[in-house]
DNA sequence: TAGTGTTTAGACGCCT
DNA sequence: AGGCGTCTAAACACTA
């Protein structure tokens, strides 16, 4: 049984999917953001294996990020120069991952259609193409690029929400609080949790993009969204809930409303898949099992798990330690 | 021009 | 067998 070394990974490939990686990168920076070539960073950094044929892997990377729901594309600010767009984490797409594992995928993070088409043609969008427009001068909100017939689900942006679905990444909480030794938490590093409880994914991003997010947008959430109601509604003044820590994969909700000087934010819209079997804020009790819409950060082997077949993996986080 | 983003297509392995 | 998830390749468009 070799025991992982710092480089155990440099010369073979890591039991993790690009999905698993690129949610690492992401979830590994400070605003739950990153440019494309940052996360190719991350990697190439992390894993030694991915320094060589960049060409080929950057490309499935690339595709991933267009393909996959669970990614979500933020443009910069206009002080922010600089080739490409953000990358962040649906706040859904949580729970892709089993026990909060980057080796194991539960299911495929996929908006319906009608989200799609729901959140194009959102009184949020609206309100932020009128208020917010001069963000994009090239006014590329997302590429509609005609008719979706990929089978697995439309790739294009179009239905993202290109300011809103900045949430960066909403993390993922993990019921019971099982650390899966592929966890985020573990992969990454150990500043990780002092980074979700200092960050705020939903204003930071707010903030990164330079939106007031004024009051009135609570109906407009809750027109939109009404299972986020409760989300909405605390984010109006109303306390929060008293279970408000969803370790380890999770931001505490605190972290949702308040900003670092412990002010009292306003309303923010969360586009969360309707999920008619959960509650108003999927996940909120932090004890969930079963269809949690939480973000549960990812574990991703989408070819078996390798604690199962190929014995025990090396563990990232003596690689990133 | 290089990097970025989107889309299509084929292949493979796993699961039901 | 079929569905699904992933990987890889490639073509193409857009943009800094």
């Amino acid at each position: 049984m070799p025991r992982p070394g710092k480089n155990s990974y440099s010369d073979q490939k890591p039991p993790y999917s690009y999905i698993s990686l690129t949610a690492m990168a992401i979830q590994n920076s400070a605003d739950k953001m990153l440019p494309l070539s940052d996360i190719y960073k991350f990697i190439m950094d992390r894993f030694p294996y991915y320094r060589e044929n960049t060409q080929r892997w950057q490309n499935s990377l690339r595709h991933n990020l267009s393909f996959n729901d669970c990614f979500i594309k933020i443009p910069r600010r206009p002080d922010q120069p600089g080739k490409g767009s953000f990358w962040a984490l649906h706040p859904d797409c949580g729970d892709m991952f089993e026990n909060g594992s980057f080796l194991r995928r539960r299911k495929r993070f996929k908006l319906l259609r009608s989200e799609h088409m729901a959140c194009k043609s959102s009184p949020m969008m609206h309100y932020f193409h009128h208020h917010h427009h001069h963000h994009h001068p090239g006014g590329k909100l997302g590429t509609a690029s005609g008719p979706h017939h990929h089978p697995a689900g439309p790739a294009s942006t179009v239905g993202r929400l290109p300011h809103f679905q900045s949430y960066g990444g909403i993390t993922c909480a993990q019921p019971g609080g099982f650390k899966h030794p592929f966890a985020i938490e573990n992969i990454i590093g150990r500043d990780y949790k002092g980074v979700m409880a200092s960050g705020l994914p939903l204003t930071s991003v707010m903030h990164h993009l330079g939106y007031p997010v004024p009051a009135q947008l609570s109906s407009v959430v809750n027109s939109m969204w009404p299972h986020v109601g409760m989300l909405s509604e605390s984010m109006g003044g109303v306390p929060v809930p008293a279970s408000s820590e969803y370790a380890p994969f999770s931001v505490s909700m605190k972290g949702l409303y308040h900003n670092a000087n412990g002010q009292t934010l306003p309303a923010v819209p969360v586009p969360i898949k309707p999920t008619p079997s959960l509650g108003p804020m999927p996940g909120l009790t932090g004890l969930q099992s079963g269809p949690a819409q939480l973000c549960s950060p990812a574990s991703m082997m989408e070819k078996g798990d390798p604690l199962e077949g190929k014995g025990n993996p090396l563990h990232p986080a003596l690689l990133l330690s």
